[in-house]
DNA sequence: CTTTTTGCAAATGATTTGCATTAAC
DNA sequence: GTTAATGCAAATCATTTGCAAAAAG
């Protein structure tokens, strides 16, 4: 992902900044979906000092950049997510805990009715709510 | 919907109180979604000292009652959908706007994938993102 | 050197909490 | 009368903004 970020700002002429980079690291790391404290504090131990409004500058400028993806669970808390290609999420009622699901969606009847109204689509976002396997387990 | 929640709250032993029929009432004449604060303005020029705090929790009352739905837009804002039947949205990336589509949807792969994770799926939210008539109009 | 980015501190906005008062039942 | 619900004020939480200092190109 680094090599992606940095020339993605050299072709927008912005700068290659350490905190960029750090930021893109931490996420690319991460193993599912992080908030941006979450980011904050892995950014911060591997780089004491940045500053919490950084790193919600860098995730926007991420997102504006294609690199990452923004996602809002069910309360309205927003995480980000270090994958961009086309899968879908799990959200465990319970726990919280959003999964990434692959699986190829297809929704013919929803994409006519969404054009009929003149809504241009661009992505379609599923989100499967229940229990996941440990809080189901748990009862 | 007010006959609904009267018997649901005497089913649990709450009280039915003026200030909790108002805020079903006004989401009830709703077109669309609303946030808490719209919900709050309505309320208010109706029934003027209602409090926000009240607000708040009426609407998580009625969504525990499962007479309303809470939905989180891309950006983490929550609105409130009076709507519980099943249908999916589409949200405008550029103004924000989220609007019902009835359609059917059936995922099998993706719930076949979610259940041999030993996921129980309980709902499916689907979210068309892209841009609504008018802001494609706009350009 | 010039302009962007950073860090800090403070502002904002949405939602929640504590608590005394009021109103349902 | 009891107990739950309300209104108020203040607290909290996540995120954003303004601005001077630092750093990238």
């Amino acid at each position: 992902m680094e090599t992606a970020l940095v020339e993605a700002l050299r072709a927008r002429g912005q700068r290659v900044t350490p905190q960029r980079l750090m930021v893109a690291g931490v996420l690319a790391d991460q193993e599912g979906h992080a908030t941006a404290e979450a980011v904050f504090r892995d950014v911060e131990r591997r780089m004491p000092g940045v500053s919490l409004p950084t790193v919600y500058a860098t995730l926007e400028l991420l997102e504006s950049l294609g690199l990452i993806r923004r996602v809002a669970t069910e309360r309205g808390a927003v995480v980000y997510d270090p994958r961009t290609d086309d899968h879908h999420h799990l959200a465990c009622r319970r726990c919280g805990a959003m999964v990434d699901v692959e699986a190829p969606v297809a929704l013919p009847e929803l994409m006519t009715a969404a054009r009929a109204r003149g809504f241009v689509p661009d992505r379609t976002d599923v989100v499967i709510r229940g229990l996941c396997a440990d809080c189901a387990a748990a009862g």
